[in-house]
DNA sequence: GATGAATGAGGGTTCATTCAT
DNA sequence: CATGAATGAACCCTCATTCAT
């Protein structure tokens, strides 16, 4: 119980990941040097080093944040409705607006991250949520196994390769709908988003009876 | 009428830019340093610097050198077979093999790429390359057109929106695969190109009848 | 309420200066490196980019400085006595001996100097000492209106004029002086000093009735 | 006579002296590389190597080339008229106009121009441009006497030093003159021709009777 | 004689990181 | 605990100069 501790530091954390991210959206990490973070934070540059080991533990913490949020987003999406398509609609919905929330994280994972749980956890509090991940694994289990239940979901699909495969083939379709938006309308005469729309629908069909 | 001297010169941008290609595998671009790459290529730092302007028109040379290889590719994955199903798988493999050797750049493909190509090209030829791009969506565009010929492919589909989305998610795909290959193997006891292959089928199926 | 902890740093910026100083003198400023103020200072290079923006800065602030001493000189040259000629006579020696302190800024105010005092300054108490300038200037109008005052300086001199007149041809002079010192000696058979006292008088006469 | 094989080089030293001169007048000594020489009068970097021992006796061919245009222009000056005041005036003309021609070599004229002309001259004809600086002497000596002959200068001065004397106080105004023009015309409302004119009757003043 | 090719040496600047206090 | 101060190491890039041909 006696924690008193512990709270304190948390909070140093959190202001300096606040910043840090911040700035991180507006400049990209390489651009974004722990003095502009310590300034932004209102701490100065050395104070960061108490608090992070280093710029990639910060990133790192800053990269398990932002998947707490992902979850919250597609676990809400899963409970906002029913039907399989609509559920499914929604979680695409949520993996785009966590990637227009967090895009410099968004391409960190389709590469490789680099966070070393046994060195780099400040507070051990954290190492949970590395099982973050997990969870959301978790969430689209259960969305596929429900869709596969009530028959809308064809039901020879492996899960968990076929949970990956979206994993990837959603945040590639994502990506590139970002980073090549002006592209796409003038080739194709479509916003980003009808193209999304007609992406998402498009890997639909792939796992539906 | 042909200009002798010019092939020196391209013999030397070609040594450089293997050299610079290595390193950029290894470490990443922005980790990877112009004397590096000196040291590598067996030139002096200045001399890097005779041959292109700037490290980045170097970046830019070897993806647009690259871009040529994955045409190559995916021009003879479909020139290989006959079958709308296997020219689909080849065409995959072709994405694939292209991504083990020119790692750096596949990430590049769903980043946004900034080539100016007034003032980067060191050789007016190179400008031709700036084609290969289209060149390489005209193929999938005949691959798709004969596909719906032969009735193996849904009609319905838009082409150039497919064409897309299949390069976002193919792009996601193997890099999710290439990045979380130990992840995968250990979750789902999958090889990588099981799980590769899974997933090619997977999205297969969206676009077939 | 006197903020401690600002002294330190003008002590550093001070020392860096003097280390500037020297090398600037003895070699000029565009071949005097960074590193070799550093190394002449004992700071490393990047401490001084901790207490000067850039190079610029750091060459603006000893014009400042130096400014500041040619002010003082002139000052004191008027002060110390009360005749008219004595009164010239000092404030040219004046000049010389801020010449032979400060050869390098010497030269510059011939040339345009370019500060930018916006972005230049990194005490806020410098930017007063662009003021100097002007209140030499003010000493100079003082000298020449109580000499016009005594009778013995014309009283049809235009005075901004005529000190502009005078500062620009002291400043010749004593180049020339400095620079040709053994050329000197060797056709007309004179000291550097001597050639100078021919000159001030000689200039003197300009003005005087 | 035989001496056919002098002339070329002379041709070649002249097309790459054009250059460099008007690149120096453009952008400054120090700003301009020995590559845009090159590329300017045509020729390679290395050719420049051959008819120039380095760029610092490149600088010293012009500026000796320069003096030989100041000598005809103060020639020409005292040629020009008759009168000793109008012969003063023309002389002052002849080093205004010079300054704005050579303002690279002007400044200089009172810096130290080290030219070693045991080492540094290609040809040997050169050596006599050296000579330059004393016939301009020479031509004050005798623009002085005839003076002082007519009686209009003082018969007390002494030649040489005031001929230095001139030389550097006119420097230093004409220099003021060019780099401080935007301030004169600010705070004297004067235009720089208007101020060089007042400075010139000036100095006049301190030679006459 | 003329030059294409190559480079050593150095330029100014940035930044993540450390450490004494 | 927090930080002011200091820095090593790197970064990209430039340029005068050399030399084999």
């Amino acid at each position: 119980m006696a924690r008193r501790k512990k709270e304190p530091q948390n909070i140093h954390r959190k202001n300096i990941s606040i910043a840090a991210e911040q700035l991180f959206l507006q400049k990209g990490i390489k651009n974004t040097s722990m003095s502009e973070i310590a300034k932004e934070a209102g701490y100065s540059k050395a104070t960061l080093y108490v608090y992070f080991k280093n710029k990639e533990e910060l990133v790192g913490f800053l990269v398990l944040e932002s998947m707490k949020k992902l979850h919250d987003y597609i676990s809400q999406a899963i409970m906002k409705c029913d039907g399989t398509k609509e559920r499914y609609l929604e979680i695409c919905s949520a993996m785009l607006k966590y990637q227009e929330e967090y895009p410099f994280y968004f391409s960190m994972v389709l590469e490789t991250i680099n966070i070393d749980f046994e060195t780099t956890n400040f507070l051990p509090e954290e190492k949970e949520t590395f099982l973050v991940g997990e969870q959301i694994n978790e969430l689209l289990v259960e969305f596929l196994q429900s869709g596969m239940l009530t028959g809308e979901i064809r039901s020879d699909i492996e899960i968990l390769p076929t949970i990956f495969t979206f994993w990837g083939m959603l945040s590639g379709l994502i990506q590139m709908a970002a980073n090549k938006e002006a592209y796409i309308g003038q080739q194709m005469r479509k916003s980003k988003m009808e193209f999304l729309d007609y992406g998402f629908e498009m890997l639909y069909e792939s796992i539906t009876v």
